[in-house]
DNA sequence: CGCGGCTTTGATGTTCATCAAGTAAAGTGG
DNA sequence: CCACTTTACTTGATGAACATCAAAGCCGCG
């Protein structure tokens, strides 16, 4: 049977960087047979909470979170993660079942490889085995570090490192669409809607960003930076 | 803090069990040379952030916290560690140096294992990878979900939270010495040494616990299970 | 003894969540 | 396409939760 209709090479995706430079030709051939891309739209539930794990993702395009449900819409965002990005986190080796759910933030192509077979790469080649467990680890590292600064941080401090956050490290722009609601700020950042939305306007009149539409732009960069650092 | 002389034979330790079950006879005579015993007393630091990542270290006996310092004390602790539990985290396969610190809570036995000879058997043998893979993954999403889960509650209910868990996850016992001082209570989680102190206080005359010196007494489990979840 | 660290309690002020209410935007059904 | 509903956004007022500041008692240690 063959399950790749859309007869990509696996050997010549730029995303083999993500985890699978290190694979030889055969298993990279055998790589294509056992993967499948998906596309979601936005908003779309690409995991659920409970969901069997049967399948190792990443992200090849768009914007995706991985977050807790809680009661009454009262979710806590976990990560933001962007392409090249594991989506999976480290928690598909621990069990049989997620223990958080993924969504996509904006349009989104996933690509999922079957697990037993990464679980048989991770057995026959160690080198993979290495570069994953490293992958994963700064992954690890990376949201770790996130929710303990998340701690010290005063509500302005948290909304202007956000604020970075996405001009920098996801859209490299200075203007750009949030792909977040007001509500999903604010549970990434644990805070209320009301402050997110306060803190902005704030952020507005002091001439830090500008608000058009649904679209940000961010004025005055060290201040802001200042902010996320100090404030 | 003396280095013993690795008589050992970590193929009768109970400890294999953390991670070296799947180890033949020929790695595990290899791991007991590649293998060290350290005590630590209580208070000593066994790692410092920015030191090498030498070893892989997991704890024998004893009580160890993993902490990212501040400046002028105000340190965060990420977690506390018990014997069986792996104490590297998983970082030690991303980066060259550490980027927590660790220290004794508790006079403590450190067992460590050259890392170069651990990523070895990563790369030899696949089950043993699986394995520590799935250990890691596991203490990741503890972690994830402690952070989490801290957000989520009121000062009272992470001091129930932690009463809670030295006494049922920690000394299992309704009656212990808290190896913490009241200020690393509240790096733990993140608030005020003086509140810590205020709701222990709260607790006490509302007959949940009794303190006499060191000692902490557990009397009202359910109330405190209840104000954990709840509150 | 006296010094410094840990602990405790109280008083004060700030930050932030909650409540309320109103506007804008976006989807829904006739 | 328009009325209708719902959902997202916004602003202000209020009070609660919590940090900060201050001061005093306690304890171990040189």
């Amino acid at each position: 049977m063959e399950l790749n209709l859309n007869k990509c090479d696996c050997s010549l995706c730029e995303f083999k960087t993500i985890a699978f430079e290190d694979l030889n030709t055969n298993e990279m051939i055998s790589l294509c047979g056992y993967k499948t891309e998906k596309n979601y739209k936005k908003g779309e539930v690409i995991v659920c909470k409970g969901d069997e794990i049967t399948d190792f993702l990443y992200l090849k395009s768009g914007l995706v979170k991985l977050y807790k449900a809680g009661k009454d819409g009262k979710d806590q965002i976990i990560s933001i993660a962007k392409p090249f990005d594991f989506v999976s986190l480290v928690s598909i080796f621990s069990d049989a079942n997620y223990n958080f759910s993924i969504s996509a933030l904006e349009d989104s192509t996933v690509c999922s490889v079957d697990l037993p077979f990464i679980k048989n790469l991770i057995s026959s080649n160690g080198k993979f085995a290495l570069n994953i467990m490293s992958k994963m680890s700064r992954n690890f590292d990376k949201i770790i570090d996130g929710a303990l600064n998340l701690q010290t941080k005063h509500l302005r401090g948290r909304i202007a490192h956000i604020l970075l956050f996405f001009s920098n490290e996801i859209y490299k722009c200075g203007e750009f669409e949030i792909p977040l609601s007001r509500k999903e700020i604010a549970q990434l950042i644990d805070m209320t809607t009301e402050n997110v939305i306060r803190i902005l306007s704030e952020f507005r009149t002091d001439k830090l960003i500008e608000i058009h539409g649904k679209n940000t732009v961010i004025l005055d960069d060290k201040k802001l930076q200042s902010i996320a650092e100090h404030g």
